[in-house]
DNA sequence: TCAGGTACTAACAAAAAAGTAAGTATGCGT
DNA sequence: ACGCATACTTACTTTTTTGTTAGTACCTGA
């Protein structure tokens, strides 16, 4: 759990106003946040769809993922009320707003692999 | 220590290979990288400049920072041979090339914090 | 009545990141 | 002989993030 007073927690808080690289990251890093917007990028998808389209994602991860991103307002929850239960998320304007901001990362970091090694191996960026 | 053989470090290694955002955070993420990269864009400076330029940095985390930076190629490390010691840090060329990613994370967040709060406090960004 | 499908939740454990405090090396000036 | 300045190291603790496992709730069809 979080300690709100913790030097680390402090440190943290005082770069996420004073930067907004720091501030950009807090919401959209972490290990599996970037997939998951960038699946979403293509448009609504369902909890089970996210969960066999992220290899390695456990259930616990996706969703805590998930309800960062929600209320950090990135993306929306819509429940259709059925059973068996339905679930969509999609992302908000905030959330498409970030796509040309994920491809410029996520260029330099494949800019960057394939200076190191020959072969090209992106499937989860948004360019090839 | 870093365990290779960990879940957590193979599901991270995987999604370095195959997501260009999180092998780009893995290299200027962490807590106190994209600060110390945007102290340097404005040219070289000493051990102890840094130090006092970023509040709140531990020596220690300051320097592994720095040795992470350095040993993904995004800046230098140079020793005068003097007396007392003097140390420069500069970005190469792979560093700088970070810049405008770095400014494109850093205008989308700080106008996400823009939206929320009236106040404008930006002084780390290399943007006003 | 019982398994099946969906979307979760909770309790706990392991790993990684960050922070704290104290020490090291070197030559210079006093 | 001693403290100063600089740029680090080292050993250790705390905090945070990530992963594991076993549930829960709901209705449906067999």
């Amino acid at each position: 759990m979080r300690k709100i007073n913790s030097t680390n927690a402090l440190n943290e808080a005082q770069l996420i106003r004073n930067c907004g690289v720091v501030h950009a990251l807090s919401i959209i890093g972490g290990r599996w946040k970037p997939t998951i917007l960038f699946n979403l990028l293509y448009g609504k998808m369902r909890y089970n769809e996210l969960l066999k389209s992220i290899p390695g994602v456990s259930e616990r991860m996706l969703i805590a993922q998930l309800r960062e991103l929600e209320q950090h307002g990135l993306i929306r929850r819509i429940v259709y009320p059925e059973v068996p239960p339905k679930v969509e998320y999609e992302l908000t304007t905030l959330g498409k707003s970030a796509g040309p901001m994920l491809q410029g990362i996520s260029d330099w970091g494949n800019k960057l692999r394939n200076k190191k090694t020959a072969t090209t191996k992106n499937t989860a960026g948004i360019s090839a």
